[in-house]
DNA sequence: GCGCTGATTTGACAGATATCTAATCAGGGC
DNA sequence: GCCCTGATTAGATATCTGTCAAATCAGCGC
């Protein structure tokens, strides 16, 4: 009966996630655990326009083309990015709200009174 | 000052990733990839005191105890977690700074005049 | 139609991973 | 010391995954 932590922690952190929600999330989470998926998906949500063409991507990375498009399936196949064809060029985009449901499931819930954002972390360390 | 992109994205959608950190994430990342990891993660994140015994974890799983202890090592490794003997028992708790740093990732930054939290996104699915 | 460029699919393969059994380590009680 | 319980390590194995080369598909211009 502590109900000390109602709203300390991150979701997860908060009560046991059921089984089926963690299938769910660690499908979506295994999609972005690699460093190319990940790169991927900041290329594409930093482009210009909120899309990118495959064209525009794979110069970025020192691997083949049917790689690219490999990783580009598997992000596709988890609902965190769609495409379209237009004439001889695929374009990429993300979908925000599933990639704010990753977000969602680590961030700790925002106290009012806080700093200005729900966390501060430094992601840039080198 | 209105830029429009400039508060409107997740971190890894408003410029790209350089590659170490890509790395660091997705190793981060694939530590959580993986539905027993994540309800251990959660498991441990929720028992009474923040912290919970092996005996404990072992239960919520029809997994054999190595497996389990395989699991929690992958977790330990990536720093998401940290745990102590005590006696007969090991007690595992987690790390907040580095769970924060997965969300930091996903969750578009919040504006001032936005909703209560800064994500609001239906997890169970079922 | 033909050839060219962009992108995906297929097939193959090396490396990683999740799981188990068996063995080992760590404390506590007798 | 000896045994019992809790936990980890070691070894083995089946499966998954990231990558590439080769083949195929999709538009465009001639």
């Amino acid at each position: 009966m502590t109900d000390a932590t109602i709203t300390c922690c991150a979701p997860i952190a908060r009560e046991p996630l059921s089984e089926s929600d963690a299938v769910e999330m660690a499908a979506l989470l295994k999609a972005v655990a690699d460093p190319v998926r990940l790169r991927l998906l900041s290329l594409i949500g930093s482009h210009a326009g909120g899309e990118a063409c495959v064209c525009d991507l794979t110069d970025a990375f020192d691997l083949t083309a049917p790689t690219i498009s490999h990783h580009l399936k598997v992000l596709r196949t988890a609902g965190l990015i769609d495409s379209e064809r237009r004439g001889t060029w695929v374009y990429y985009w993300i979908i925000p709200s599933v990639v704010a449901k990753l977000g969602a499931l680590f961030t700790p819930l925002s106290e009012p009174g806080a700093a200005s954002g729900p966390v501060d972390v430094e992601l840039v360390t080198a």
